[in-house]
DNA sequence: CTGAAAGCGCTAACAT
DNA sequence: ATGTTAGCGCTTTCAG
């Protein structure tokens, strides 16, 4: 339609007979300009169909309207809630999200954050608290807003936080997940997850449990670290033709959980009896499942509001120094792992 | 710990001993400067930890390197899957992706689209055909690559597409769950969906498939427009109780279907005897459940990829006037829909 | 291969 | 309540 150039500012204030401040002020401060001339320059926008070029006060503002989130992938359906529900209370102050997925790649993590920091980031949000030693440099060189999720600083060092902390222990995520197991009857638990940080955490809890219950150290071994149904599957196929011995299962996600539990359906593994699953993160899908999942519950969603509320508080200068905020884990027992008569 | 203020191109020229121009130029086509002047200009960017400032750069390139997207819900496991990969292709070509989630709102999504304008965006990409009034007017003044994704246009009176459309045929992937369900001998299926010109469309075509067949009209219930688990679980209750009459329930999305199945399973409904499933995705857990799925897949790889070579020829000002890229769409029968002894 | 000048479109800080 | 001036940090253009 129209060929020429975007209309500027200045092209608005010519039309409705005004300076370029007084249009800047209509728009960004409506109760600083006359009711009649605001009515002219609203009138002089909607003719020339003006969007102002955020670009340009960015740059004497210093403010993008921007919070970046680095996140692992999208697909985990936890990441998936909480994004959105980060993203709600964000556009509601204003904000937009610009998501990074590092999948798992500390490259990607420090090429992600490079290219975030020239944005002008008003904030930046961390879905994981164990970062790069090189992506570590560049966040305590940053004096932005910056929260990390999930992670609560814990275990033998407790890594320093680069930012203000929102999560939960994943220690203790993990040690419930083991004494659940225990206190069914269960004699050998088996851990299944991925080999880091974090992980290694929840699985370093899980131990503790099982070995003050049993005496003995449970069976470990690893799955892919984007969580897949289609891990669930492998292991109890691995299960079924002996490879694995264990009476009970904990996956560190409920996709993994779930395709378990299908696949023990479909070999006649019967659960809970002959094995107990129990999951990470209680989707809906837990509650639904046949039979129902017990699960890890994390409160994603207070993850994400909390979030807001202190990026927002930070952002407005107001240096809330809740650095840590636990918003615990909680075992949530249904019919996948029953107790049993001894 | 630097409380100074961020340096600047100009901080680095000084240190470096050069103009700004030879430092931004270091930068940008690094071979467009002597080997030398280049290394002592990168020492001053790492000893200063000099980052470009995005926001000035923009303003005179009118590049901001943000593609847009604007989708229902982040949480939909195939709009996920389609973000990572969009997301996976544009970083190779050295592009952010912009998430707004219009969460089902026709006023959300003007809101969002009005405030991404102003981003310089250098491309927009749209999950969805149908839009509302206002924000159509927005699209069609604007001459940023745009692509709609999913919707290809069809119907009595086709959509007059705003950009490209990579998508497939809504009535077809109806049609074929219909055509399947009468296939195996179902006499009552049934269309499980929400009520937007997209679903309507799919629900044409089943219907068309299961009328021609049968001669009689499917049932047609609305769901939630978010796709959830609950929703299958709602529906197999209310058939229970015997308040909805059919033999095979289509749902136009895998995760209602997997709620239904395992609600079946609680309540002692054999699937497919009894009552026949058909979803719509194909997601991973598809192949997996017990019984496993039927359903349509949509190859939604396909789709982000060329997405992402439309969009990136279109940047490039190679004018690929393929303007429609059918996907196509799948029937995936599997043990949910079985083929009944008559 | 390198530099100087000009300006992208907007807003902060002061006038008036 | 409105206008003027200056400049945010970078790149385009044109000289050297």
């Amino acid at each position: 339609m129209s060929t020429k150039s975007k209309p500027t500012l200045l092209d608005v204030a010519r039309l409705a007979g005004v300076s370029g401040m007084t249009v800047s002020r209509a728009l960004s401060k409506p109760d600083k300009v006359s009711e009649q001339t605001r009515q002219k320059i609203e009138q002089a926008v909607r003719e020339l169909g003006y969007v102002p070029n955020l670009a340009a006060s960015q740059l004497v503002t210093r403010r993008s309207g921007i919070i970046g989130a680095l996140i692992t992938t999208i697909t985990n359906p936890i990441l998936a809630t909480t994004i959105e529900t980060l993203q709600q209370g964000l556009a509601r102050a204003g904000y937009h999200l610009l998501i990074g997925e590092t999948r798992f790649s500390q490259e990607e993590e420090t090429k992600l954050l490079r290219a975030f920091l020239g944005r002008q980031l008003d904030g930046l949000i961390l879905a994981y608290g164990y970062h790069a030693p090189e992506t570590l440099e560049l966040l305590q060189s940053t004096d932005i807003p910056l929260i990390e999720l999930w992670d609560l600083p814990e275990g033998e060092v407790p890594r320093q936080p680069v930012g203000q902390v929102v999560g939960f222990s994943n220690w203790a995520a993990g040690a419930a997940a083991g004494r659940h197991l225990v206190e069914c009857g269960y004699r050998r638990p088996a851990f299944f997850g991925y080999d880091d940080d974090r992980e290694n955490l929840r699985f370093a809890g899980f131990r503790q449990a099982v070995s003050e219950g049993l005496g003995v150290d449970p069976l470990r071994l690893n799955t892919s670290p984007v969580p897949h149904i289609d891990d669930g599957v492998d292991v109890i196929q691995r299960i079924a033709r002996g490879e694995i011995d264990c009476d009970s299962a904990f996956f560190t996600n409920d996709m993994p959980a779930i395709g378990a539990l299908f696949t023990c359906q479909r070999l006649g593994i019967r659960v809970p009896d002959e094995l107990g699953i129990c999951g990470f993160g209680d989707l809906p899908i837990a509650r639904v499942a046949m039979p129902s999942l017990t699960t890890v519950r994390i409160p994603a969603e207070r993850v994400a509001n909390s979030t807001v509320e202190l990026l927002c508080q930070r952002i407005r200068g107001e240096q809330s120094w809740d650095a840590l905020v636990d918003v615990g884990s909680e075992l949530v027992a249904r019919e996948s792992t029953a107790l049993r008569r001894l």
